[in-house]
DNA sequence: CGAATATTGAACTATTCAGTTCATTATCGG
DNA sequence: CCGATAATGAACTGAATAGTTCAATATTCG
């Protein structure tokens, strides 16, 4: 055998990730890849085929690691839920504002078909999500309408993050919104 | 005198809106813009003090436009043009999708304070219309919290301009919020 | 026409950047 | 310690791109 790796594709990809959120693909340069992995190139090139298929894994994982955190699937299923989701979904820190996924929507013009894909995919996973907690309380409305309104909701909060607006503005939004849905 | 210019500021601007609109300001190049306006670098830079003098301008005359439109502002005042508002005020073509000013959102970290501010006075003088008009309805709940659902939805339409579907949805979605608004 | 003025296109510069190559260095198992 | 293997860094390449310059060309007014 020879000498071993001591950077793992895991920790680049985490380390890849707040640059291409904060920056965007077409904005972020090989450098600044190599700044923030702490890998150079060489290894950067050894792990994967180039900087588009990078960002793609760094999306995919992005959105592993959201569904890990398991926002929508706290028992009992209900408002709380929901409320949480828009509460603690959107990431607030200077070099992650919004949500990862979202923000890459803007880019897909220029981004491969499989980020397309990968985003449409896991947006019907938590719509999904979102319908079941609605169930659970047996709202009047129809749960898929109002499930489609949290998600464009949701969207709209992700994206304003990146105004330089407080933090308490953006919880009374989301308080207005939910006071709105336990009404119907 | 000498000879006159055949291309107006005003025409460059127009027809290089869709080019930063589709691609983002990163992503477009001089050339893209060359070709869009028929306006070579030598009279683009005669005009414009670079690309970013040019893009802040787009950004500026697209909200102009926009507030032109006054689809906040027919009478009588309510809840029709606050529908209005959500289902023309996002654009469907291909180069232009959604709002400009929403997706240019996306790259604030890389873009002039200027664009900054221009897209938060013109963000303000549409809360207070959309305020103005739920105030004619004289809804029970407060109107600035309910603008701000109004905005946020709107925001989320826009981006998901991004997505693949169907212009129907979108109604849809439209529908079901106003549905749930004009019960309030 | 001719002087004055403006546009135009093309060539040029300097920089940035994605992606490649390779010689050097480090670490492994035996 | 040695031979095998893999990471590393630095130099390099080629293409794209923002921005500049200028000579050639077009248009105007008198």
């Amino acid at each position: 055998m020879g000498r071993r790796k001591n950077f793992s594709r895991e920790e680049m990809i985490e380390k890849a990730i707040p640059v291409f959120w904060k920056r965007g693909f077409s904005h972020t340069t090989l450098e600044a890849l190599e700044r923030a992995t702490g890998v150079n190139k060489s290894g950067l090139y050894s792990e994967f085929r180039d900087k588009e298929d990078l960002f793609v894994e760094c999306l995919r994982y992005y959105l592993a690691s959201q569904a890990k955190r398991r926002l929508l699937t706290e028992e009992p299923l209900g408002w709380k839920n929901i409320e949480t989701f828009l509460k603690l979904g959107p990431h607030s820190k200077e070099e992650q504002k919004g949500c990862f996924s979202i923000s890459s929507m803007r880019e897909f013009a220029i981004l491969p078909d499989e980020a397309h894909t990968i985003v449409a995919q896991s947006r019907a996973t938590v719509k999904r999500l979102v319908v079941k907690n609605i169930e659970a309380e047996g709202s009047r409305m129809d749960p898929e309408s109002v499930a489609e309104i949290v998600l464009v909701f949701f969207s709209g909060l992700c994206i304003e993050h990146n105004l330089k607006s407080r933090e308490n503005s953006r919880a009374r939004k989301i308080e207005s919104l939910m006071k709105v849905l336990r009404s119907l």
